[in-house]
DNA sequence: TTTAAACTTGACGTAAAACGTTAGCTTTGT
DNA sequence: ACAAAGCTAACGTTTTACGTCAAGTTTAAA
């Protein structure tokens, strides 16, 4: 494995995205900006081309951009300590625990689509009558969200 | 319960909204655009009301106006027969197959940051040394997909 | 050495999503 | 009668993640 060292355009092709992107990354502080030739031209190495793959894995995970940064830009400012260190856990933790929220919300989607190809199936009820005149006789009805509550 | 009726901006404040998403909705298709008073109003049942929940429920799901709109479409057109039925509930699956899908890349990516954070308490790796030089002697290298294939 | 291909910065363009915000006029409730 | 609420039409806004010139510079190959 000899270190290679690319230059942008075929780090972007290796990577599957343009040199457009990997600037817009770098000026965003997703990647380095040392490493210039004299002439002024990025070079890149094996190294960063795992880290662009790593940043487009968070990508496709479905975070955002601002927030891969945030979890690099906290990682770059732990170099030194222990305290910083904690912040980014901390940072992770959220992260977590909103994306386990995604995840429940997720499933409640699901439950109610299923719950709904159900319905339909058995060809009594379907979204357009349901929440509505229909209520009353609804065998599902001590669970919809929508009949309860009608009251107020 | 007697039947109360509603002009927009009383809806529009039960469901949480402004009267520009009830009008925009409205132009989307998702709500009925009959029923207007002769000075050209329009005028809104709790049927309605319990109608518009359902769409943001549908929206707090993760859905989007046009994917809603789609259900909301194909139901209407499902008032006669049968065979639409089964497209509406083909959409439905469709829609299942992909919040599964999305529910295992959210899987993924928890799996993903709880990996990192335990790294972070063994203090041994992080982030920014995590995929690199450290690669080697990493614990983990056998679950590291950008390890895998850097051979070609 | 000479070019064509690739790179540089800078700046403006884009595209979809989901409304917000006038403007000018009409309808409705008290 | 008159303010509050509605109406249509149309342009504006914000965000995200780049695309696309333009005009000049560097690098790799012949």
């Amino acid at each position: 494995m000899a270190e290679r060292r690319y230059r942008i355009g075929e780090l972007a092709r290796k990577a599957g995205v343009t040199a457009r992107t990997v600037r817009y990354y770098e000026a965003l502080g997703l990647l380095k900006t040392q490493d210039r030739q004299d002439g002024g031209q990025r070079y890149y190495s094996d190294e960063d081309l795992v880290y662009l793959n790593r940043i487009l894995q968070l990508k496709r995970y479905g975070l955002c951009l601002d927030e891969i940064a945030e979890i690099i830009r906290l990682g770059n400012e732990d170099s030194t300590g222990q305290k910083r260190r904690l912040e980014l856990l901390k940072q992770y933790r959220k992260l977590l625990s909103r994306e386990l929220q995604h995840l429940k919300d997720v499933k409640a989607l699901i439950d109610d689509l299923s719950w709904h190809v159900e319905q339909l199936e058995s060809v009594e009820l379907d979204f357009q009558q349901c929440p509505g005149t229909a209520c009353e006789k609804c065998e599902f009805k001590g669970r919809c969200e929508f009949y309860q509550g009608q009251e107020a």
